[in-house]
DNA sequence: TGTATTTGACCAAC
DNA sequence: GTTGGTCAAATACA
């Protein structure tokens, strides 16, 4: 095939993948949407003593219809061998084209070897440092301040990083040589306020050794889910939304995909929050969105928020309501979707 | 002695 | 050319 008819199959296989990535979050924010109006309704059912059991239809629909889109995206991404386009990391996942996924290690890094350290002995020195960078899939940005959590990571670099004062840190899960756990976080001070780090989980751990970790480190319940690819920060609010009635224990959620969370604080002390939108065109909508979610679900519980608030409420404005044991469920939540829709 | 951390080097992406 | 992410030898620690 010539370089001209790749770059059309690849021009036209981008807008197809562009295409199905619209209607997929526009899928989540329906879902979003419905989760909110049932949530909604499931309180005043409550309230009247009218609960009704069982999965509701339309979030079934809507699962399919998620299901469907990540399917024909992931076979449209593995069909063509030629072209190379790039997921966006909302339905990215469940596969790796880069290096950096050492189950995926291309030819020109050591003849196609793994990218696991330990084959990499074999290898000369020359070829130290050889990587793709990886691709950002399932990625999520967490406010918090300790970086422990019930994980056992092991810190594998350290970087100055441009226009900031604090060196980032690098963290790889420990049980990546024995399960080929892909869980990276890093971790950096805030410059703004040195006792919070800005932790940035990239992709899921697949070990199964969260047990022992999680007897070594309390769990902590301040974190603000800064950014997250979309489809995560939507699943996330949802399962969140979920744990927190199912608490009965609800504080507001902050989680904004590809966007910043501001705050500020009115005279009464109550801290309103809003969305800054740093997104491009296409993620303005969902960022908006989950800002209107955000505050639909802040207005409607906001008695209960300092509750929640561990310290200082004065200044400490909504700090994200589920600890390390929510966050993990959380996160469980979105492996089992991920798991389920996979193909 | 085994394991974890530090740190300079390396390389891909931008 | 610059920057960020990763590797792996050197070092520290239990």
């Amino acid at each position: 095939m010539d370089s001209n008819s790749n770059k059309s199959t690849k021009s036209i296989k981008k807008k197809v993948v562009d295409q199905l990535v619209e209607g997929y979050e526009f899928a989540t924010q329906l879902q979003l949407l419905l989760s909110h109006h049932h949530s909604n309704n499931n309180i005043d059912q409550t309230r009247s003593g009218s609960v009704s059991g069982g999965p509701d239809p339309a979030d079934e629909l809507i699962a399919k219809i998620l299901g469907s889109f990540h399917k024909t995206i992931s076979v449209l991404d593995t069909f063509d061998p030629v072209a190379d386009v790039s997921v966006p990391i909302a339905v990215e996942g469940s596969r790796n084209a880069s290096c950096g996924d050492d189950s995926t290690a291309p030819a020109s890094c050591n003849g196609g070897d793994s990218g696991d350290s330990k084959k990499r002995l074999g290898v000369g020195k020359g070829k130290r440092g050889c990587y793709t960078r990886k691709k950002r899939s399932h990625t999520w940005t967490v406010k918090a301040r300790r970086i422990e959590d019930r994980y056992a990571w092991r810190k594998y670099g350290q970087k100055e990083i441009l226009n900031t004062t604090f060196p980032r840190s690098y963290f790889r899960c420990t049980h990546k040589p024995t399960q080929g756990c892909k869980a990276t976080k890093q971790v950096q001070k805030q410059e703004q306020d040195p006792e919070m780090f800005q932790i940035t989980y990239i992709g899921y751990h697949t070990c199964t050794a969260t047990d022992q970790a999680h007897t070594k480190t309390e769990p902590f319940d301040d974190e603000i889910i800064m950014d997250s690819d979309s489809t995560m920060a939507a699943t996330m609010a949802h399962a969140n939304d979920k744990v927190q009635e199912q608490e009965n224990n609800i504080s507001g959620v902050t989680v904004v995909g590809a966007g910043n969370v501001k705050e500020e604080e009115n005279n009464n002390g109550e801290n309103k929050e809003y969305c800054e939108a740093s997104s491009t065109g296409e993620d303005l909508s969902l960022v908006w969105q989950d800002c209107q979610d955000l505050m639909m679900f802040d207005d409607h519980h906001q008695h209960h928020q300092n509750h929640y608030y561990r310290g200082d409420t004065s200044t400490t404005s909504h700090h994200l309501a589920f600890d390390n044991d929510h966050f993990s469920s959380l996160f469980d939540s979105y492996c089992a979707y991920e798991g389920t829709s996979a193909i």
